[in-house]
DNA sequence: CAAAGCACTGCAACCGGTTGCAGTCTCTTC
DNA sequence: GAAGAGACTGCAACCGGTTGCAGTGCTTTG
């Protein structure tokens, strides 16, 4: 654990160095390095000896002189502008995590709102020579406020918007409100509305248009326009008021641009003495489960698939990394219905 | 920005290293290297001169190769067991936006049920030679199934349970709790019932102790027994059924061990027609503005200062590795009431 | 005028690994 | 028995910075 001939100042605790190992186990630094690494031909008996001595001494090979040489420090960095998490955080797990098993280490630059010190950010990732960098976002229509293209790095975009030849990984926000429409009208719903968010939005309109699409191949006609405005729990309990006060003709259905959304439409139509599903089935997005599972009844949504988007996009820069040409343009990764009780039918959660 | 005399294979963008700049303002690596740091003594026209050329060769230094000279990689890693995210993201905020002003980049490790997979994330923190960790958890009576002890690095604690000897940071849950109860009391209160989470956390018992203490000081006696259960919405809801279901006597404000609860209070209450903050004021506790600010009335609760926590934390960790000495042992870091519209009175928000 | 002092600058070692190439030893093969 | 092949092993250069120490030239002091 201690190197012998360390001129370093006592007290601090010192790590084994390769040379430590190679001493010890009476080989040369090129052997022991060749031992530890599985490469070069050697004795099977001196390969085990060093391997055991390094185990002894608790050796840790220092990645950084190993960078250096290698012009490679398996590091990735993450940026992102999400303050908030919703979104951020399960790309970084599933990107962490399928990381940590191929021996790569992730940096994070979080919550930073100013272009400056995002930038500043950015920077010291270079000077940690990140073998690549995953940008990502709160919305897939937006950029972050960062200077990529002189980076010299690969470089992914995970929900957030992908410049021209860049590689970006978005959720296929169309064929997923497909699928929830569908699934409305599986279980006998004819009359769907939908409610969603600012139409400012590009999620907002891939969402409607694929509600539009189910609808369409069924035959049927969408239940009045879509309704626009925040994403907020408070413009769903609004907008449910809306919806039935206003028509006397009423939706037997209704499709949620996300699940706060959702829940506010619960919780105006318990106000209002409707039920849920019996009277009209809901469908969320974005299965965020402190909400989904928490509604009366529970939601029927959208998993968008986050923590598997951050996987997919960190193996691409591997390969990217590893110089596999990969083809430029946008991943519109699958998405996934949770079934719970608020459309009726069976529940298989 | 190319390396003239480069021997690596074409194609890899190659960034200047300080040689280069040394050649071409005319100087040795050593006075580049002081020009650039601000160290040692020069004619300004030659430090001027260096870091002009710097800029124009858009030299970024290397930090492992500082690193390894430097014996510290300006580098800390947080591992954390908090897949949720609810704790760790404004924890990890606050650090890594600390850190950035310091040049210190923050690892993340995220995700890692298995103590296994932690283990492994640790021990590529360790060969990534981090300068200290961070420690965090959703618990604060509970460290992560990590063994910290032969590390030879500073760690700390930051909403986790914290060894003997160690350095920890939690918010202050007993005079966090006091001080909600005291808002109520000041309000004009006396009946303050509490409804909180699983009676296994520490958590909960330091709240419900902070809500005795504040009655007992202004001579009141609790509203029955704090309710424990679950952290849930599930819980608050049927808690508050029970509380306005058994009792002829009742209570004229709640005090709920978090914001989770606290809705499923609200929202019992809206159906059992039951107004807030008229006939019942309630504070929470958390403020997770999503559900705080999302309740109908907002709710007034305790902000746990999750940000400045992890903010405190880096730079006690940055102390540490700079060999200043530091008293070990748990800090209890004060908590904020954010005053909204669930208790009456003037709300300032 | 010599010696000391000071301001600049650079040589060369070092951090802890990896790797091209060469050397040594043993075993075949002709 | 000598040459060649093949299996191990190690020398030394290198990655890109930092830094102790020495050297140079100029100014100041006794």
């Amino acid at each position: 654990m201690v190197t012998e001939t360390s001129t370093r100042p006592a007290g601090a605790i010192q790590r084994a160095t390769i040379r430590d190992v190679a001493a010890r186990a009476g080989v040369s630094v090129t052997t022991a390095s060749r031992a530890l690494n599985g490469t070069g031909r050697m004795s099977e008996e001196t390969r085990l000896r060093v391997q055991q001595v390094a185990k002894d001494l608790d050796y840790r090979p220092n990645s950084m002189a190993r960078g250096l040489v290698q012009q490679r420090s398996f590091t990735l960095g993450l940026l992102t502008d999400d303050t908030y998490g919703r979104f951020t955080l399960p790309v970084a797990a599933g990107l962490s995590s399928a990381m940590t098993d191929r021996g790569v280490s992730v940096f994070l630059s979080a919550g930073e709102k100013e272009p400056k010190r995002m930038q500043l950010n950015l920077r010291a990732m270079e000077e940690k020579r990140v073998d690549g960098l995953v940008i990502t976002g709160k919305r897939i229509d937006r950029c972050l406020p960062v200077d990529v293209s002189s980076l010299g790095m690969p470089v992914v975009y995970v929900y957030s918007e992908c410049p021209d030849g860049g590689i970006g990984f978005v959720p296929d926000d169309f064929n997923a409100a497909k699928m929830a429409t569908e699934h409305l009208i599986k279980l006998g719903r004819r009359k769907i509305a939908h409610i969603t968010g600012m139409s400012t939005f590009k999620a907002a309109h891939l969402r409607k248009a694929g509600w539009h699409a189910a609808l369409e191949e069924h035959g049927l006609a969408p239940f009045g326009e879509a309704l626009f405005d925040n994403w907020t729990e408070a413009h769903g309990y609004a907008a449910a008021f809306q919806l039935f006060d206003a028509a006397a003709d009423r939706p037997d259905a209704i499709f949620c641009g996300n699940d706060q959304i959702a829940r506010g439409v619960v919780d105006a139509f318990a106000q209002l003495g409707i039920k849920v599903p019996d009277d009209v089935a809901i469908v969320g997005f974005d299965n965020w489960e402190v909400f989904a599972k928490a509604t009366r009844p529970p939601l029927t949504t959208v998993d968008m698939g986050l923590t598997c988007l951050g996987k997919s996009a960190g193996l691409a820069l591997l390969d990217m990394i590893e110089g596999k040409p990969i083809e430029a343009g946008l991943r519109q990764l699958p998405c996934r219905l949770v079934v719970r009780q608020s459309c009726g039918g069976e529940a298989s959660e």
